[in-house]
DNA sequence: CTTCAGGGACCGG
DNA sequence: CCGGTCCCTGAA
């Protein structure tokens, strides 16, 4: 099966670090969340096996009036520059708890060790599954995390994310946290998982559940912000009070200015 | 071999 | 608010 997309990279999309779910198999890329899903992009063609065109749509941001998003971010120089660089990306929808865990998993860590600790994970506390003839490992399952206790953990060699992922494995057990929570309420209860600051509570609403508001912000953003916003952020000094200036300056797409200045930034080495 | 920073969070002051 | 500390990994 496959569908048309325009002015879309799947390949930039899931290689931006905003989503670790999924895993690029020779020339496809690859995701068992659930059920397995496989792409490959042909031009602009999106082949899939698995899943249906629009969950696939849904998870990878094709359902954004991109148009719009940009012609709305298009506000200066620099992030023109930005959108004529990353313009193809799209902001990943990976839903709560595939986010939740790759973000705790984030902190203090790059892109490949987030990615193998995924991987690892999913050996333990994955399903198996068999597909046109390869084994896939389903994402990491909190159920089983939780009862597989903090020892078996502590083989996972995460340091002191451990706790941290045990906690929201936890919370995600107890609570059966779901999507349909309100966004205020569910900020609330995120916070109350060790592990999940202002930053990784960004980063789960907008590539976790596409709250296209959020605006997450590491020491990357940061430098960028005081070099080429520095008038906008007027001072701000915490996480919060620069997260709120930016927000008020790009508006209700200001993820997806976020995900544009940071793959134009990061991968041109502006600092 | 040692040193240090990496998409932060937490705790104490 | 600010600064030290946390665990592990890989690059220098």
């Amino acid at each position: 099966m496959e569908f048309t997309v325009n002015d879309f990279s799947l390949d930039k999309t899931l290689s931006a670090g905003q989503t670790f779910s999924w895993e690029k198999r020779e020339d496809k890329w690859v995701s068992f969340i659930g059920k397995p899903i496989i792409l490959k992009q042909v031009g602009d063609k999106i082949e899939y096996y698995g899943g249906s065109e629009d969950e696939i749509k849904k998870r990878l941001g094709l359902s954004d009036d991109i148009i719009s998003i940009r012609a709305e971010l298009d506000k200066d120089d620099f992030l023109d520059k930005a959108i004529e660089y990353s313009g193809t990306l799209r902001v990943i929808n990976d839903g709560l708890w595939p986010a939740t865990l790759s973000f705790i998993l984030s902190i203090q860590s790059n892109i490949p060790l987030i990615l193998r600790r995924i991987s690892s994970l999913s050996r333990t506390y994955g399903r198996e599954s068999d597909l046109d003839g390869k084994t896939f490992y389903s994402f990491p399952n909190y159920t089983e995390i939780k009862e597989g206790g903090l020892e078996a953990l502590k083989n996972q060699k995460l340091g002191f994310r451990t706790k941290f992922v045990l906690s929201a494995a936890e919370y995600f057990y107890k609570h059966e946290l779901s999507e349909s929570l309100g966004t205020e309420d569910l900020r609330d209860r995120l916070l109350d998982i060790k592990g999940v600051g202002e930053k990784v509570l960004d980063c789960i609403l907008l590539y976790g559940l596409h709250d296209l508001s959020a605006f997450p912000m590491d020491v990357w953003m940061f430098r960028i912000l005081t070099k080429e916003y520095n008038h906008i952020l007027n001072g701000a000094k915490n996480y919060k009070s620069k997260r709120q200036a930016m927000v008020n300056y790009f508006g209700k797409y200001a993820g997806y200015a976020q995900l544009f200045i940071y793959n134009y930034s990061r991968l041109n080495k502006i600092k």
